[in-house]
DNA sequence: TCAAAAAGGTCAAAGAAAGTCAAAAAATGG
DNA sequence: CCATTTTTTGACTTTCTTTGACCTTTTTGA
């Protein structure tokens, strides 16, 4: 591992840590930790933190400058809540359906996992679950998984 | 033998060392060992480690670059359908989650999905089916998703 | 107020791997 | 022995990382 990994999964452990997934971190004093030139952090915050991995990164020069990384799946985030609250305690098949094919097709969902939990979620999977309470075990079944993705 | 041969049979023995199947290698390294010219190694890994031999070849240039190589055990299929015969109609928790990550070590299920069936059978998924047909609840389901992944 | 200090930013060059491709050499088999 | 296939080599390319000189923004304190 060179030391730009090496400062990448430092942050990334920091990340975890902070409950809330912001960071604030000053450039100069990593370098130092690390034993780079600074600029070595600029190259960091590009390479693995960009926005299309999933994270926003802001800074401030001068005093008290520093480098703010946040992660975020919010939109991902927000669209899944929202369609775990909207759930209720039972949810039919058709319906289940409509619901997935909606979270596959805005990218919330990776395909494969929504062909897969429709899947988990048929009456064929259900056989032996009697018909009266089918809705009510696909309800369940999907929060589930869906919370899942959320984290 | 030539050297390629050597190489290959190098290579496949650190692989059967390291228990997990991924070996990774420095390509100037190898060639310094082996006393030959790098591409050479590129030919060895084009010839001996292709993917219908049972390999995946991943890599990255730079500074601190590497070449991994993946061995593939059985194929997928396979693997799938001797699980999904071997499931019964029964599956407790315990085992769910000792198949599914078997899966995922192997390669067979990604990994977003073998944790996404867990969650699918697991006990907070299955609260409203009653406890003397979880395991088989269980059972179909995974049979349902599994066989999705086969075709 | 305004210059110095304290951050962070940019960019390009140098360095460190790995990849490609085709020619030369060696092995194979008819 | 010759034709064909496989292997070996090396010049050239591409990708990723590290480093350093120089630039901009913000704060601080005389």
């Amino acid at each position: 591992m060179g030391i730009s990994d090496l400062i990448a999964s430092f942050l990334q452990e920091s990340l975890e840590l902070s409950e809330n997934g912001v960071l604030e971190v000053q450039r100069s004093d990593l370098a130092q930790r690390f034993n780079c030139v600074p600029s070595q952090i600029n190259y960091v915050m590009s390479t693995r933190f960009s926005p299309e991995r999933g994270y926003i990164v802001e800074s401030r020069r001068g005093g008290n400058g520093y480098i703010r990384i946040t992660r975020v799946r919010v939109d991902r985030q927000t669209l899944l809540m929202h369609v775990i609250n909207s759930l209720g305690n039972r949810v039919d098949l058709p319906s289940a359906r409509a619901i997935l094919s909606n979270l596959v097709q805005s990218g919330a969902l990776d395909e494969l996992l929504g062909r897969s939990l429709l899947a988990a979620v048929s009456d064929k999977a259900l056989i032996s679950v009697p018909r009266e309470f089918r809705d009510n075990v696909r309800a369940d079944i999907m929060k589930q998984v869906l919370i899942l993705q959320v984290g």
